[in-house]
DNA sequence: GTGAAAGCGCTAACAT
DNA sequence: ATGTTAGCGCTTTCAC
């Protein structure tokens, strides 16, 4: 039943060496002789000697682990970016210790902490809708613990961060409409407190001006998700002068947008065009399938990994902040003309 | 710059007492006087004193950390469950460290012993497809670590699991067809090795037999993929005797179904009618929206995460595999009559 | 009620 | 080329 692991004492004893040899021995410290390398290697090996992690932790006070906030798990954007973050830790040979937000200011709080105690080198996060104090991700710098935010970034704290090129994807997204005859496109958003919702709004109005179309506040609604979308939506769709298209914060707001106009008695596209938001398996399965922008998630989340990485390893030396870009890309279905 | 966190050393020397005297006051060991208690817990407060776990974990050879294996991550079900051990794991205080076998047996081998050498206290495990060799788990077992399947359960292990109860949501499900006047069923599974595909196949066979409808190997295909979706369905259609309804082992290929179907010039639900499995969030915005059994993959993400912590901490005792079963709903939409 | 000392598994400075 | 010693931060006998 005893099933202790065997130590490198276990070793040292057995050969009748000092623990400190085998130590250096196993890790194929120079100043020790091909001869009792080879020894304690195959001891080791016979009697599969795993090194002891935590003893490893506790000596360099680190645990090559990285801790991961994501505001919400099952969600096709953000497990595509905890696959992506993932890949990266694993090959770069860190751990991913995960924790859930849920959209919720006090978990996202407990969260920071719970990586903390937990002495991780560093943290990816992505912001909860409704924080709006930062205090908590401050302790983490002042901690001295690396920290980069990735699509939902903190404007109140100054940290390296990988967020998509909302505006530009925006701005290709409603030029697109445009150039296929919509004229009066509205834009269904989120708060604008959120950085990744501001600035879609501005590349929306930069396309609509470069094609000389009003920007209309009545237009511009936050409706991000699928129960806003359900009450805002029929209201646009009653107003004498409706939109002709609906650019929408994300796919599942596009699909349900989707389902509404039809019911209404449209015709997508012919009457209104609708485009999504992320590109996420949802688009394929929509009739017609969804328009949208794809986000690139997976992408950002290697890119925000390896940032980090690179920041505990000393590789990012830059002094000031690191923001990356992933670039966005229009992909067209035929939920628009 | 330099900002190594408190220790009970630290406190000791500031207060003249010794480490052991800190560390039992901190914990309210009764041994300590009241006065000692207090003075020691409100100069930790104010020096925010944080335990180091990584020195707890060493010397109890425990890390309070549940290792996960998921299939993969950008998938609804698998997300739900992971929100669901994430949830669980949280309120006990356990970590969560996440890895992903991305349906390659290799790396569900590689997960398993990156979880072993971390020493986490327990290992939550859905099968890869294509693994057909299991000693990677029996490692595991063989280590002392707890080890508790969920979904996609291993055969060949004696271990703890959490399973759907595939059998009662497939003969459900059939059973629904039958009645609303469905006499030529297919079941688009999978491989019958596994014991998802296999349990649902049998429910679907049993529920056929209910209503003496023939089980017709035509009708029985490997297809769960899109890409198979797109081969498999196409011949069915074409077939003299085509079937007049769909029991399919996951929503995708559901949906991928109802689009084959539609654009086949079949009325969904009146000619064909189409039912999907686990209930994701696709099922709402196909046209019509899908029929689907309810896996509860958050439920059986807590379950399972509930069941190891058991084991772990010594509350489940019983000698033998315990199984529990999560039980299935069907949902009915516009997807069948 | 409090302290001294040992030890969890490992590494590294300092011998030899 | 190898051994000795000390220490990472904490808990836990065993003393007093």
């Amino acid at each position: 039943m005893e099933k202790r692991p065997i130590t490198l004492k276990d070793i040292a004893k057995a050969l009748d060496l000092s623990t400190s040899t085998v130590s250096r021995a196993m890790r194929g410290h120079p100043a020790i002789s091909e001869e009792t390398r080879k020894l304690v290697q195959q001891y080791a090996e016979e009697h599969k000697y795993k090194p002891n992690t935590l003893a490893l932790s506790l000596r360099t006070n680190k645990n090559n682990t990285i801790g991961v906030i994501v505001p919400e798990i099952v969600h096709f954007f953000f497990s595509s970016v905890l696959a992506g973050i993932q890949d990266e830790a694993e090959s770069e040979n860190y751990h991913l210790l995960m924790c859930n937000s849920n959209e919720m200011y006090e978990r996202e709080v407990k969260s920071v902490q719970t990586l903390l105690d937990a002495r991780v080198c560093g943290i990816l996060a992505s912001m909860s809708k409704n924080t709006l104090e930062y205090r908590h991700f401050q302790n983490i710098i002042d901690d001295d613990v690396h920290l980069v935010f990735f699509d939902r970034i903190c404007p109140g704290i100054n940290a390296d961060k990988v967020v998509a090129d909302d505006y530009r994807g925006a701005f290709t997204a409603v030029d697109y409409l445009a150039e296929t005859g919509c004229s009066r496109i509205a834009f269904l958003g989120s708060d604008s407190h959120l950085p990744i919702s501001n600035n879609r709004r501005m590349g929306y109005e930069d396309a609509l001006r470069k094609h000389k179309l009003p920007v209309e506040k009545k237009w511009i609604k936050v409706c991000d998700t699928t129960a806003l979308a359900q009450q805002v939506i029929p209201e646009m769709l009653d107003e004498e002068n409706r939109p002709d298209a609906f650019f929408c914060i994300n796919d599942e707001v596009a699909a349900y947008c989707l389902q509404i106009v039809k019911a209404s008695g449209f015709r997508v596209p012919e009457d209104i065009s609708i485009c999504g938001f992320t590109n996420g398996y949802i688009t394929e399965v929509t009739d017609p399938a969804l328009t949208s922008v794809d986000q690139h998630g997976y992408e950002m989340g290697r890119e925000a990994a390896r940032l980090l990485i690179n920041r505990i390893e000393g590789v990012e030396t830059k002094k000031g902040v690191v923001s990356r870009l992933i670039k966005t890309d229009l992909v067209i279905r035929q939920s628009t003309r």
